[in-house]
DNA sequence: CGCAATTTTGACGTAGTTCAACACGTGTGG
DNA sequence: CCACACGTGTTGAACTACGTCAAAATTGCG
């Protein structure tokens, strides 16, 4: 297993490069422009590691890799340069539901901004690490700059949209097979620009997770990776998902 | 009620309130701004009439009381003034997947903004009006008006949660009851502010249309009706849904 | 009123859940 | 070093909810 050293931080190839970032909009379009240089400086931060797997860092609380808790005042927006996060929320009766996953290059705790507070938490699954935009220095910002401004609309715009795809994949589907064959597909899809493949990508996310969040036991969607594994639909070693018939796939999805 | 009359329509009382409008952001503070006042008219066009009951109207096509059609070119974003309508998308095997609804007050189709075309059709069920953002001249005015901008910003922002919220209710519920709970909370809670009660909603859709968007049959959407009415969960009567004991309808969302 | 469309009801088979046991890897302490 | 607990993933058998197909009942509309 190729493991560069580590915490020196990790290889730069493990991070999503700027191109393939959401959060481009905000911190790109500043650096080509020289007088604004200097405003990212004042909101963002970058590359900040967030690891569960050692012990707790800087972060304010409790259980390691956690990034935010839910309920908790917004103070930064986020999006992943590497690894994955899960995104749960604490339910009246003390378990947890998987609301999401997010991968590098992609937004996180947007939707925060409408209530000014965090609607899930959120946890690094394994080591993972984020870019960090501060809210209330990105608005003062916003109100000199206001090529910023409508940056962020773009931005915000996107995640509209790529939010509206991404729970069309997954309401109202008949059967588990369909559901399971459009999250695969949905998730190969969204890591494939930065991967550089439509069909591999390590499924970091434990059984349990990826079965809270679609809504299955971990015994169904154990058994139908098992039965996709046989029809020649995927192949899955250790962590390595590979997608072998995305046409096929495809065909599973009767919503 | 502040009605300035108009397009000689319906009843007063079937629009919603300005004050219950997602849209008022880059509506109603431009009233308050003397200067701007003019601005609105450039891009807005209040409480347009779409009707599935009568012929078609002056809009481009085939299908009455269509509002727009999936992969056309974006020409302007929504709000709903009045009635309901349903989102859906054409399939490649040629069935249509009920992807959303939405109920007065709500956003439509501002997730086109992203690649300037609509991701879905949006259809009026019986009678409907909106209020119409044409795109165009609103980037435009936005240049011209910084607050427009950020308040543009804030109707997405807003945009974002409420999406989240929506979806969460609805991804990953192991039993049909339990999603079918989740839906019943989730559309009385989001008409609950402009009809004035929590409990109480006319339940304009049809059953096959909540059956295809929960992804459920007919047949099960009905036995659970049945039963949710036996178990004095709701009462249904013709169009007239109420809930009789909200706590227990969450007690049934056993994600 | 009467036909068509929509909704509801019934009987039956299958897919998915439930509960239990088991296999595997990892970390812990005697 | 082994024994043990613990988390994760897999497998089997019985039960149940949902889908399917078919028919009856209701609603809506001309």
């Amino acid at each position: 297993m190729i493991e560069p050293r580590e915490n020196q931080k990790q290889a730069t190839s493990d991070f999503v490069e700027c191109d393939n970032c959401s959060m481009q909009a905000i911190c790109e379009p500043l650096k080509t422009d020289n007088q604004s240089l200097d405003l990212t400086s004042h909101y963002l931060s970058r590359r900040v590691p967030v690891d569960s797997s050692k012990k707790s860092i800087s972060l304010t609380d409790t259980s390691k890799g956690l990034l935010f808790k839910q309920d908790h005042a917004l103070i930064a927006i986020y999006s992943v340069c590497s690894g994955v996060f899960k995104l749960y929320r604490e339910q009246e009766d003390g378990s947890q539901k998987v609301v999401g996953f997010r991968f590098p290059g992609e937004l996180l705790a947007e939707d925060a901004i409408f209530q000014q507070k965090y609607n899930y938490s959120a946890v690094a699954i394994g080591e993972g690490s984020v870019c960090e935009v501060s809210i209330a220095p990105l608005n003062a910002c916003s109100q000199l700059a206001p090529d910023l401004q409508s940056n962020l609309i773009q931005l915000l715009a996107k995640q509209s949209y790529e939010q509206q795809r991404n729970n069309e994949a997954l309401i109202g589907k008949k059967s588990s097979e369909a559901l399971l064959a459009a999250f695969l597909l949905n998730i190969c899809a969204r890591n494939a620009k930065h991967l550089g493949s439509e069909t591999d990508m390590p499924l970091l996310m434990s059984r349990s997770d990826i079965a809270n969040f679609l809504g299955v036991r971990r015994e169904t969607l154990s058994r139908l990776l098992a039965r996709f594994q046989q029809e020649q639909l995927i192949s899955l070693q250790g962590k390595k998902l590979k997608l072998l018939s995305i046409s096929a796939l495809k065909s599973r999805i009767i919503s």
